[in-house]
DNA sequence: GTCTATAACCGGATAGAC
DNA sequence: GTCTATCCGGTTATAGAC
């Protein structure tokens, strides 16, 4: 189950080379000994660099998380492409999407619990909903409208529009599930997907009924208010 | 905003009173300077101990917050008990228990921060879903429990069951987006709790319908599903 | 100006004496 | 139960090499 963690390909220049060589070096040491369990020491001492200067490519520890948060979505995003060329209909599409997820990200499972401890900090920039992590957020979001819009299901104009955002928080919560599934083969958070996916769907498709029309409008408002007023003009 | 934070009243043995001065002495000071502008040493420094004698009473710096979690959590029940004797119908409960909820954490809303953080890392024992903390779960559920069986409801049984548990999810759900509030008066928390309650009465209310029976069965049985293999027969 | 190394500093945590 | 002394590891200051 726990997959190898490749050494990622092409270094360019020297200062390149060197940068990879101490997110390799950490990847590698996080996996054996957990993220506790290494210190920066062991980390440049197995880069072969200098304490000093591991900090001088990476603010903090934490900041190596960053990378490895980087290398995952590359892996996550390729992976779909496949599951996307396959499935058309909305439930196969997010199916796939978030078992690509949680395959891909399977090897740093046990990193995860430290990415989320610091990404639940508000104040921490690896937080999902700070500033700085739009891009990021962005391109979850992107990819979620591609699941949706790409899809052949009848949705309801409206709510296809904010659909993508609330299918990644809804992600959001299935990784928080995720990190906590110590499961043989994490087959509970297979079944979370497998269930809410097929909930969803028919969720979805009950929305576009008359009668459920003010609760989902009143449920669309909402988010556009407090999404509206969530940063300030500048922010 | 910031009300007072007031020490709590009675001491009685000497261990119980070097213990109460520590937690006063910490709450003051994260609320002064923040959790990570206080450090253990200016803790045990104004409680007038030692740094080792605060490490006797307390595993560690994060173990202090779960003190500062009961006190809330204590005054959150008595701010409830008004609410759920005048209200009695689901909305106004849970709306009530809810704005109660964050009127009584106000003062605590910086630290509450690194609450969270430390409760989204799965080995925490301050990890909402971890076994250590069924006893805090259990008694949130509890109030959930009386916030949907003394209400004056029509609710199906299958769904009155397990609602008090998700109702907990869901007030988890609002304290995290309360912790990233930083909205005057935490209007944006308000406007959050407001529609959303709204949305779920209505939900409820749905719920019954003979044609949402499907969705609603598969609904209950994941939750029972997924609670049931959470922890295996010892944990 | 890009990169690397050494020597501190600081604060959370622990050991062990009283 | 309380203290003092110490460890350990993240982080910073800073000096210098390429």
């Amino acid at each position: 189950m726990p997959k190898k963690i490749e050494p990622v390909p092409p270094p360019a220049t020297k200062g390149e080379r060197t940068r990879a060589a101490i997110v390799d070096a950490a990847l590698k040491l996080f996996h054996k000994h957990g993220y506790d369990g290494t210190t920066m020491r062991e980390i440049a001492n197995a880069a072969g660099v200098s304490l000093g200067n591991a900090y001088y490519y990476f603010e903090s520890k934490e900041h190596l998380i960053q990378a490895f948060y980087e290398r995952t979505h590359l892996e996550h995003l390729v992976a779909c492409e496949r599951v996307l060329a396959r499935e058309k209909k909305l439930e196969g599409r997010l199916r796939g999407v978030l078992l690509a997820k949680i395959d891909t990200a399977e090897p740093y499972h046990r990193i995860s619990g430290i990415l989320f401890k610091t990404a639940a900090d508000p104040k921490s920039p690896l937080n999902p909903f700070s500033p700085a992590s739009e891009p990021v957020r962005r391109e979850a979001t992107d990819l979620m409208r591609r699941v949706v819009e790409e899809s052949s299901n009848k949705i309801p104009t409206d709510l296809r529009e904010k659909l993508p955002e609330l299918l990644w928080l809804y992600e959001m919560s299935v990784i928080l599930f995720w990190i906590h599934d110590e499961s043989k083969g994490r087959a509970r958070t297979r079944k979370l997907i497998e269930r809410t996916v097929e909930m969803l769907a028919k969720l979805v498709m009950v929305a576009g009924l008359p009668l459920m029309k003010p609760l989902r409008s009143s449920a669309l408002s909402l988010v556009d208010e407090l999404k509206h007023d969530a940063l300030p003009p500048g922010g």
